[in-house]
DNA sequence: CTCTAATGATAGTAATACTATTATATTTGT
DNA sequence: ACAAATATAATAGTATTACTATCATTAGAG
């Protein structure tokens, strides 16, 4: 078989995109339509437009912008996830395993030819300038009881979990992990557009050492 | 002299907002719908309802709500600026120092009865709640000359001075202090919403302790 | 006491974020 | 092959938002 496919909650979306051609049109306008000009400038009406569809046929499929951006997010950390758990497979010291999970979260990956609708560079430069904007919002809550933030939460339980196989009494393994995910999106974005606020240089070998040395030595027993 | 003044670039405002009355009684309902109903949900025209002005004298204080949200966070980041100055008077230890600034990114801090129209503990909020949205826009750049994010770059800035001192040789410290003062805000957002991504409890002192622990291992040189 | 600046009152516009209805095309089950 | 179900297109309409513009009124400074 040759399909790989990414789940995501039945909650964040009206109707399957994947199943359906003008679904995918959909995810890959919106795609390449945020990335271009912006989460805020997208509009329905817009997508629409770029793939000669109607407002009321995106309806049908996204509530709204908001879903449509969770969507794509929680699309692109499942992917990661699979990314993850095919390097590990030959991968065995967690300080490795820590390593190689930095490098996926910050490095550009290669797009996979077995799902044409999505390109997943793309898709990563939209996490990076977009991602917070899904939960910093007042229905934070209700969002989170559907499912909105799953794709973020198993990766950072997962690394949490290996992060505990080094140092099984450190304390704050998921603060640690969500401010290394969080980080690894931020240190992109500023190596980009604010860069007083980094002392990386593009192209993300910088960012990966910066990372890495500070998961590992906060991690770290030798006091 | 009673009086204290934060400062802000004057491309953050049409009109100076703390020359007037009514700039005053923008500035001071505004932070309480922004922290009561999120950024989304407020509009110049319920700013202007809840002082009894109108949609047309808001506008001639601030550009759009954009502009609006970046003059209080930059409001913030002075504050906090002068704070940090204050507390760093009787301090002298550079460690003690990054420990004092942690702790000041972190817990409420109290209102400054010399500036009735500003709610400090409820701006600080509203900064933890909506602090990257002024930063994640196809606007960065431009924003960016016009000193948008001056505030947070000077806190950055002295932070990394900080680290320097105790390690000459740390290759990180704006990527640093940047992950910090960010992780500072999004931890305080998760503790309260989405506590998976998080092992601290409620009341900043776990917060602290984790964010403390973090910046001294990784800066400090023996490896 | 007049001139200027600040505010209020009011109106108007283009775009956004939807909802609703009906028609048409396509797929599927039998 | 045909009826039934489903998906999409086409179109219209609404409330709200995010402004811009104009003009009258008021308050304060010189």
């Amino acid at each position: 078989m040759n399909a790989l496919n990414i789940t995501v909650s039945d909650k964040l979306f009206q109707k399957n995109p994947e199943e359906t051609d003008l679904g995918k049109r959909i995810l890959s306008k919106s795609i390449t339509l945020m990335e271009k000009h912006g989460y805020e400038q997208v509009t329905f009406k817009k997508i629409a437009k770029g793939i000669e569809s109607t407002e009321a046929s995106v309806y049908r499929y996204f509530q709204n912008k908001h879903q449509l951006l969770a969507y794509l997010i929680n699309w692109y950390w499942g992917w990661l996830e699979v990314k993850m758990a095919q390097e590990f497979l030959v991968i065995n010291s967690p300080d490795a395993k820590i390593c190689k999970a930095v490098e996926l979260l910050v490095r550009p990956m290669d797009e996979d030819i077995r799902i044409p609708h999505i390109n997943e560079k793309v898709l990563q430069r939209i996490v990076v300038s977009e991602y917070p904007k899904i939960y910093l919002t007042k229905e934070v809550e209700v969002e989170n009881k559907d499912g909105y933030f799953t794709g973020y939460k198993r990766i950072c339980d997962i690394l949490s979990t290996i992060a505990l196989q080094i140092n099984p009494n450190y304390k704050y393994p998921h603060s640690l992990f969500s401010t290394i995910i969080s980080a690894a999106q931020s240190q992109q974005f500023f190596v980009e557009h604010l860069p007083r606020l980094s002392d990386a240089k593009s192209g993300g070998i910088d960012i990966i050492e910066f990372l890495t040395e500070l998961t590992l030595k906060t991690i770290s027993t030798n006091e």
